[in-house]
DNA sequence: GGAATCTGATTGAACTGTCAATCAAAATGG
DNA sequence: CCATTTTGATTGACAGTTCAATCAGATTCC
């Protein structure tokens, strides 16, 4: 007999397939983020979710392919957020740069669990070749736009310098500051982190770029 | 004295206590890179070395303990080698910012094996808080060192811009490149890893700095 | 009722740390 | 200069723990 408080007080013990996923997912991202990837444990992650261990393996038959499909969210969630602010930007190379550049930084994707999430599978040799299964693809894709726009924006601003390194300048700035927020004891905040990718842009792109981001007076 | 023929043909079953640790920390670098954080087991680590795993729990106490030597050995060599370059420079700043740049790419320090251990370290989140202890305050004096060079060079080349923040740039790019260099599936070569971190310096200090480091007739 | 979902006990493998025995080298003594 | 003793490095077996994966059975949904 179902009392109509139990129906509310307690959610579907049976959620949709995906639902299951996403919420096993965020679990793993959450404990990769506090225990590391060595000590990412199945039981810890369906303890995390409320769940049993052995749901777990039924969901995504091993431990293996969980972080595999974890990775996988997390590099689509950071596409979707990319493509996302491209999008919502102008077609001036300058605007289209800026919103890539803070897109790394919105809210939803640079929060500490994401971070040390990403760090984890960056540093983990063993995820290495699921790495480059998964995100291989899609950062070479991100690289060739940014690229492609570096390359607009040298011609459009009479620039000298090279699209490719510039592009790889901008890119490994935001990944290196990405790894200084996890490593150091004190990080700078979201504000300076913005602000040191914002001088490089503005090195590279003077007129275009200043301290505070995309100068509108250009 | 041991005769040569004894010295090489069978290693001495007892070596000096110095030696046998550094032996097994150079065992511990190796299958970090190979097999990554999570499984690297004092089995293995023995193995490698042609030891028991008794004797690795004997020299260390535990196996965190060997991990923070290992780290404790890769930060001290790391700290070495760019002072060794600081010192070997001019006192020029632009000299100066060049060696210590040029020092991260060194043969002995920029290897697969060593880059592989320290991005073990930077995603491990559990080795976060040794990471801090033992190489926190190198990390802070060479934020320290650069960031005054960066300030000196500022001022004698009449620049614009914030020494600090140009100092976090220069800094994260050799990261996020050593970062590149783990996770790219066919990563660029040791040149043009020198050439994006110069194309960086170049963008702050044109007057000092081109596409092949520092230019010399300024 | 039957299929899909979920639980928790169990199994077997792998790992860390301990310890008593062993052994090579150094120290000592004759 | 050789024999004996001592030292401490080294081994390998063992105990205790943790974990991934399995599975039989319970539960829930349609």
């Amino acid at each position: 007999m179902v009392s109509l408080t139990e129906a509310i007080a307690a959610p579907r013990r049976k959620l949709s397939r995906e639902e299951r996923r996403l919420q096993l997912i965020e679990a793993t991202i959450a404990v990769m983020a506090e225990h590391g990837y060595a000590r990412t444990t199945l039981g810890e992650v369906a303890r995390r979710a409320g769940l049993s261990h052995g749901l777990a393996n039924f969901h995504f038959e091993s431990k293996e392919k969980l972080l595999a499909a974890t990775l996988d969210h997390l590099s689509e969630e950071y596409r979707a957020n990319w493509q996302a602010a491209l999008a919502a930007a102008s077609d001036h190379p300058a605007d289209r740069i800026a919103a890539l550049m803070a897109a790394d930084f919105a809210p939803a994707i640079c929060t500490p669990d994401r971070l040390a999430a990403w760090c984890s599978f960056w540093g983990e040799a063993q995820s290495r070749p699921m790495y480059q299964d998964h995100c291989g693809s899609n950062d070479q894709e991100y690289q060739d736009v940014l690229e492609r726009l570096c390359d607009d924006l040298l011609s459009l601003g009479g620039y000298p310098g090279h699209a490719g390194r510039i592009a790889r300048v901008l890119r490994v700035v935001t990944e290196g500051v990405w790894l200084n927020l996890m490593t150091m004891q004190a990080p700078y905040d979201r504000e300076e982190a913005m602000a040191t990718v914002w001088a490089a842009a503005a090195a590279f792109f003077p007129r275009h770029f200043g301290a505070e981001g995309r100068l509108s007076g250009a």
